[in-house]
DNA sequence: GGGCTTTTGTCACACAACTGTCATCCAACC
DNA sequence: GGTTGGATGACAGTTGTGTGACAAAAGCCC
């Protein structure tokens, strides 16, 4: 059974995070602020834990900071604010993951395996695309938690788009920096994608995360 | 430690980069054209590289393309021009991420690790008009943060209109950006324009953003 | 090495999306 | 009320993409 802390000061997202986690099988308590969930932290040390950056008192930054420093516990960061500011800062104080309210669970929950699994010391992260998983250091990809096959050419491909997520990435630039070719047949990329799809998407007609932008190329999204 | 080789002909900029890089605990080393730019990251490839798009003789997309095609070094574009056209040509020939002068020093740092960091570039701001947001290297438009499919053709001209926001763009000077026609019907612009609106604006019959000024032309407004 | 499976790249075809043209209708302006 | 410029729906030609079939290449297991 995994634990999990929430430090979050709104009550109602505390809770709901709470209910959700517990949906998904988590054991989660909760804390209004840092010094509450510092305290819970030293005396029952969850498994992973869940902090917002704006709390009263010490803030989540500082409390990243403390929380570091007596535990090597995983600790995903959950943020109103999408700012490149704040997602630099809370990996510098030791967080692991950064997530945009709002939370999708499906996605958070992915993310907690994801952390737990690598442990947090690992250079590369897991990437995690709703219920999709991209691990590059363990060469593995899942959906809903499940691994899903993926032969080499089609691993790269996805860890390109992965790497340059929301941004299209034309035909001309996969070619380049999956096969390193300068030139050669675009529609070699199609068919992969193609592939990819077949493997990744429930509904591989109807892509979610991996969409074609007619005229551009690919894109890897959310 | 981390080396950045910034690639700029302007003496005063270069210098002033390479100082404040030195402060944040870089190693930085400067090159004043492309081509000795190209040949220093071949001697000793840095960690980084800045790059301005400006420069005489190989000009920095063309720096850019060599630099990729025997390195994967992340490279960030600083440029003076805030051009759409321009930063889509930079992350297509390569280009990671995207900074116009003048650059803070502070955001640069964090932009570049960022980049190491995450392995992944930070994203291009996205132009926004009221609820309207345009993001060049999403390919992507969306309208009060749902996307909205766009063609290319309808894409090229948001953008070329955005890109002379509050300006008036005769039909001619559409079709010549657009297009690049030197010479053709004019009813093309307004066919595309309907259809751009039927996408965009909440009320196409009474458009918002993407005004007609009879005899004039088009003109997107905020 | 020989025979097997898996992966990769090429091709062709089908289909869907997009583009440009045109005709018609409407609104603004004089 | 007539004239001009703009909006729009329909249509056909074009382009771009998805996909199944196939053969070459790469692995793999005796």
């Amino acid at each position: 059974m995994t634990a999990v802390l929430v430090i979050e000061d709104d009550d109602r997202i505390r809770l709901a995070l709470l209910l959700a986690l517990e949906e998904e099988g988590y054991t989660a308590y909760g804390a209004g602020t840092a010094e509450e969930g510092l305290r819970r932290q030293r005396e029952t040390p969850a498994d992973n834990v869940l902090i917002d950056l704006m709390l009263p008192g010490i803030d989540g930054f500082e409390c990243i900071r403390q929380l570091r420093r007596d535990d090597d516990v995983p600790i995903v960061v959950v943020s109103a604010r999408d700012d490149t500011h704040d997602i630099v800062a809370a990996l510098e104080a030791g967080a692991d993951d950064y997530l945009v309210k709002p939370v999708a669970v499906k996605e958070l929950s992915a993310r907690l395996r994801a952390l737990r699994r690598r442990g947090r010391s690992t250079a590369v992260p897991a990437q995690v695309f709703g219920d999709l998983e991209i691990s590059p250091e363990a060469g593995e990809v899942r959906r809903a938690g499940r691994p899903v096959a993926v032969t080499r050419t089609e691993f790269r491909l996805l860890c390109e788009l992965a790497e340059h997520a929301g941004r299209v990435l034309s035909r001309q630039q996969l070619l380049r920096r999956v096969w390193g070719y300068d030139t050669g047949d675009e529609r070699l990329v199609d068919v992969h994608v193609g592939r990819l799809r077949q493997k990744i998407e429930p509904d591989p007609t109807k892509p979610r995360h991996l969409v074609t932008l007619r005229g551009l190329g690919y894109k890897l999204q959310r």
